[in-house]
DNA sequence: GCTTTAAAAAGTAAGCT
DNA sequence: AGCTTACTTTGTAAAGC
């Protein structure tokens, strides 16, 4: 009996420290995110969440801490891509994004897919843009989305591409490379991308 | 209107089988011409049929994978060749071997492009997986038939998961009749 | 869970000329 | 700027780690 509460304490601590290791690991990708306080907690929520129903066995509190900020983020409106995550994180991209999905699923988080409008500001600020290609930006987002050119398109390169767009009209030149890399999208897509959205608010 | 269950095209079939009798591999891969071998990377035996084309796993206890093929007509042909060329290497293969389907990939057109990001909502954000950043199709999964539908914007889809042929048409069915349910075609 | 095989869908990415 | 190759997703059996 003796033995079998040694091993409940633990466990229990073991259990504990895990947790402490997978809200301190939240708190520095956070961090390292520059994502505001409301995100870590709704991260830590949804951790809690995962570890009541059993979902993180089997599976490495990193990534399931990862995977819970990318979620968190993606429900405060502000969303970090899969590739921003991954760059903070000690797990792959890969099993960030099979993690991510697994515990949407199992905890019915049901999250619609991340608006690309949502990525807009803060590239914009990164880019040092006006207010004016900001609003741009989200003009030719709705608008081509409107048109139905937004399925089965990523949301980073769907705004990467707008904000490039809107850069020109505006006489604020961005080049392609620029909008890439702080989009972490190819100039590639930027470019096919922003031919669809010429095309669709009839500006060729 | 064409009916997009006349655009089903059946892409890949796979099939398991045994010819009940236990091989030496290494010796089958020896001489068998174009078999690839590696038991440190996977414990079957790779053989390739070209007509029809297809890709046979064959393991030690002398079960077949068949997988590949364009019909179940062509799973049973690849597989016909594939017991002659034991029988060749004088191996004993059972008469007529049980063969059973396991999976059959289709692909299929609704003929108009989707609003992936509606069809979603309709459909119900519990009861699908979208996740553009990760893969540009939308993963819906039936109960009846028992399959998995991969929709795409271009309204092109991939069934995969059923046991018969059948069980495509009757998803392709369901699917049209829900996506106009919602309004969400045409 | 992984390893291997096949095939489609469409998006994204990387390497090369 | 293309073109090619390759990776992402789905399902499935096989034997073994």
């Amino acid at each position: 009996r003796l033995r079998k509460w040694q091993e409940r304490i633990r466990t229990k601590d073991a259990g504990e420290r895990n947790l402490q290791f997978a809200l301190s690991e939240i708190d520095r990708m956070a961090s390292a995110l520059g994502v505001p306080r409301s995100v870590r907690e709704v991260a830590s929520v949804i951790y809690r969440q995962a570890l009541s129903n059993d979902l993180i066995r089997g599976r490495s509190i990193e990534g399931v801490a990862t995977s819970c900020l990318y979620a968190g983020c993606r429900q405060e409106g502000i969303p970090r891509s899969l590739e921003e995550v991954t760059e903070v994180s000690r797990v792959g991209k890969k099993e960030i994004g099979r993690t991510y999905r697994y515990i949407a699923k199992e905890l019915s988080l049901e999250m619609k897919p991340a608006d690309p409008k949502e990525y807009v500001p803060r590239f914009c600020s990164d880019l040092e843009v006006s207010e004016e290609v900001k609003m741009k930006a989200i003009e030719i987002i709705d608008e081509s989305a409107e048109q139905g050119l937004l399925s089965g398109k990523s949301p980073t390169g769907f705004a990467a591409a707008a904000i490039y767009a809107a850069s020109l009209l505006c006489n604020e030149k961005k080049t392609q490379r620029e909008v890439a890399e702080v989009a972490q999208v190819t100039e590639v897509t930027i470019r096919n991308r922003y031919q669809e959205q010429i095309e669709a608010m009839g500006l060729n | 209107m064409t009916d997009p269950k006349d655009t089903i095209n059946i892409e890949n079939v796979v099939a398991s089988t045994g010819i009940g009798q236990e091989l030496d591999l290494q010796s089958v891969a020896m001489d068998l011409e174009g078999a690839d071998y590696d038991p440190e990377q996977f414990p079957g035996l790779v053989y390739r049929t070209q007509n029809p084309k297809s890709a046979a796993l064959i393991f030690r206890s002398g079960k077949i994978v068949c997988t590949g093929a364009k019909s179940t007509d062509d799973v049973h042909e690849s597989l016909r060749i594939v017991f002659d060329k034991l029988r060749e290497l004088q191996i004993q293969v059972n008469e007529d071997p049980e063969i059973v389907v396991q999976n059959i990939v289709t692909s299929a057109d609704l003929g108009r492009n989707l609003n992936l990001n509606a069809i979603a909502i309709g459909l119900g954000l519990e009861n699908i997986e979208y996740e553009p950043e990760q893969f540009p199709g939308l993963v819906y999964r039936l109960d009846e038939p028992e399959v998995v539908a991969l929709l795409f914007g271009s309204g092109k889809l991939v069934i995969t998961g059923g046991k018969k042929p059948e069980d495509a048409e009757h998803a392709v069915d369901k699917i049209v009749s829900r996506l106009e349910d919602l309004g969400l075609l045409e």
